[in-house]
DNA sequence: ACCATCTGCATAGCCTGCCTATATAGAGGC
DNA sequence: GCCTCTATATAGGCAGGCTATGCAGATGGT
């Protein structure tokens, strides 16, 4: 990740090839997680929080796919996430191995106060930009957003069967 | 961190408010971290040797200083990089106390197969784009990539003398 | 009805990676 | 020659991930 001066002299000047266009937005992420995002929850935590919040109680094999960790992995998050009454732990009267985990209040409400926070945090940052900076950022936000939607499902699905140059 | 359908019916609508770009930019950078990350190394080792690589060798407690990590974790971080060859320790001749950590060729190798990687599983994700949505993606990073830089540097300060809004 | 197997979850034990508190050794001022 | 400051190390704790394995409930075959 070196990323003082990408190579010669670039600066509004275009990311012409599939690989400039690859090193800025890979340097992009960096840069993003590096700043901004958040420390209280772990993202796994905070995914598996937003996703119950959205689906309703799931089974923890369930979660431990859908967020990409394995099973036990999930049983000691939602063993903490348990310990902060941020979720609850319902048995399945249909089946008595399965243990349906739910969204409490108080991790909705945390889920809220997050989304808050960062939206205000990063709004804050969004108004120390000059306007052209701003403006341009909105634009390009805008405009990035569908075609990287895409990008990241076809990741997802380039994870499920692999073939990909690793690293 | 729900984000299955935003607000209203929104697609390729503009976010117009400065609440939406923040919005917008935050689920970029969680996708990007969810799916377009390396997981050998962490994000502070590959960041730690990135500066090594860039600046030659440092101070255990610059390089905690500059990496925001504490200096026990990084004096942590640096045995375990030297257990795997990636940096060594040299004594500073004029300071009996403190130990110049240089990176090894090793771990320059270890960055550059890194880049290699990323870049090309970038590439190849890129590639699975039809060439409308390439074409946006890669403008857009072209114009974003400026302001956001900017806006990268304002957090860092931002990060330094506090008085914003936390989470 | 019963046993075998499968499935869902829990437990044990290990690693990284972060933290705070504290120890230790060298540097520098007086 | 100390006292203090500074650079690093050590100890101990927690989150968050992993593999291997245990165990109880479900299920199918006979």
């Amino acid at each position: 990740m070196e990323y003082t001066q990408q190579s010669g002299a670039r600066e509004s000047d275009a990311p012409a090839t599939r690989e400039e266009v690859a090193e800025a937005l890979e340097r992009l992420a960096f840069l993003a997680v590096r700043h901004l995002t958040n420390r209280d929850i772990s993202f796994t935590a905070a995914s598996t929080l937003g996703r119950l919040s959205r689906e309703g109680p799931s089974r923890l094999t369930a979660l431990a796919a859908d967020e990409g960790v394995t099973q036990p992995s999930m049983t000691q998050l939602i063993q903490r996430l348990e310990r902060q009454d941020l979720v609850t732990r319902v048995d399945d009267p249909h089946d008595g191995r399965v243990v349906l985990v739910a969204i409490t209040d108080a991790g909705r409400e945390l889920l809220a106060e997050r989304r808050r926070g960062r939206t205000n945090r990063l709004a804050e940052l969004l108004a120390t930009l000059s306007p052209e900076d701003e403006q341009a950022l909105a634009t390009a936000v805008r405009a990035a957003t569908p075609a990287f939607q895409r990008l990241v499902e076809n990741a997802a699905r380039a994870r499920k069967s692999p073939g990909s140059t690793a690293s």
